[in-house]
DNA sequence: AATAAATATTGACCTATATCAACTACATTT
DNA sequence: AAATGTAGTTGATATAGGTCAATATTTATT
């Protein structure tokens, strides 16, 4: 727990209110895999990732994943859904081996939440949350599949090589075939150009205008 | 001011702290179709609606709005827009004459956010918008054009008559040619009656299936 | 290095929905 | 009632992206 002392959310607490959040949380391993919760769940628990990548998604009419958002260490997940005691509007699975501090809400809340430093946090916490869902809805409903993955190419740039484009499909919510297509597009645009184990961008204005 | 003064966000100030608050704020009347803000503009004020309905959309790149939500009066608007020093990340547009209570952002955050229960309810506000935009997504980027228009149908049976289709179509993000055509397949199906001037919900469980 | 397995590309075809144009039905004005 | 306008419907066609199958390329295993 020694990193978590830190951790901005807790970092004003005296060493007594800590010791008691420690009390009322437990820490969580998870194998690559792992679902820390599905669609529909009921929450009780407020969760911090402290290690891994978790993916979050939901799961269309015809079984497709379609993925949201990737949570990273040290976020903070599911605040509304137990403020608001709803069900989890997603499923989130572990993309690689993780670690959580799972935190009992009601205790949390009757102990916690009150201090007004914590509300504060928790109000930058909802904020964020708002804006990755902006992000969501930028992304997924204003953009076709070319701005996308224009869009991912000028945000990831030094990634490209060493993600699967099969893998970076599926974060585009479009399939290997339709990703294939468009780079192969942007090179014959020259805007970009397909190197054994990496993407060189050439013309990053020129990707940006699918998108801005 | 009467009605503003029982206002949730409101109710507990005290008269003195009240009367600072009409010092920051304006009463503003807007006509139809006036723009309360633009996609990409800087937020300055924190904005009850007070009267009329505000829709909410962001503008693609063919130029067709994609419209996100409605708010109604109380709701409040803009609270991480200026938290947060963000650009409005989409447009309003007053679909009916209205009003709205135009609180100036920075007084507000050093003169009431510090406040507990004012704290709260943005808390409150906060998660309430983050339910208005996985609404956004889990209609519009999980249903396809059917379930749409059969939730709609579930969830405004007796407004049907009175809204216009070519209005319930844009509200829906389709085209009126399409709804016509969903409208003749539920109808077809048996789900729902086509009268003069009104839908019946034929078979309301039939309609659900499409989107539950 | 040879083989097998996994991943990526390409082509042919399919589907949902948009677009465009014609037509119909009702509503409004003269 | 005739004429005009507005909204809704219908059909034909276009388009983005998905699906399926074949092939090519890369990576891993023997």
């Amino acid at each position: 727990m020694v990193s978590l002392r830190n951790f901005y959310l807790f970092k004003h607490l005296s060493d007594e209110k800590f010791a008691r959040l420690e009390d009322i949380s437990k820490i969580v391993d998870y194998k690559k895999g792992a679902i820390l919760f599905f669609e529909g769940d009921e929450a009780k628990s407020l969760i911090v990732l402290i290690d891994g990548v978790l993916q979050v998604y939901k799961t269309d009419q015809k079984g497709n994943k379609v993925i949201l958002h990737h949570f990273f260490p040290m976020d903070v997940i599911a605040e509304i859904v137990n403020l608001e005691h709803m069900r989890y509007p997603a499923s989130a699975e572990f993309e690689s081996d993780g670690k959580a501090l799972v935190i009992d809400y009601e205790a949390f809340e009757k102990e916690f939440l009150k201090d007004p430093e914590v509300s504060f946090a928790f109000i930058k916490s909802l904020s964020k949350k708002i804006k990755y869902l902006e992000n969501v809805i930028a992304t997924n409903l204003m953009m076709n599949s070319t701005a996308r993955v224009a869009k991912f190419i000028c945000e990831h740039e030094h990634e490209m090589g060493r993600l699967k484009k099969s893998h970076i499909a599926a974060d585009l919510n479009m399939t290997p075939e339709t990703l294939s297509r468009i780079l192969k597009k942007l090179a014959t645009l020259g805007l970009i150009e397909k190197k054994k184990d990496e993407i060189v961008v050439l013309d990053k204005e020129g990707l940006e205008t699918f998108y801005l």
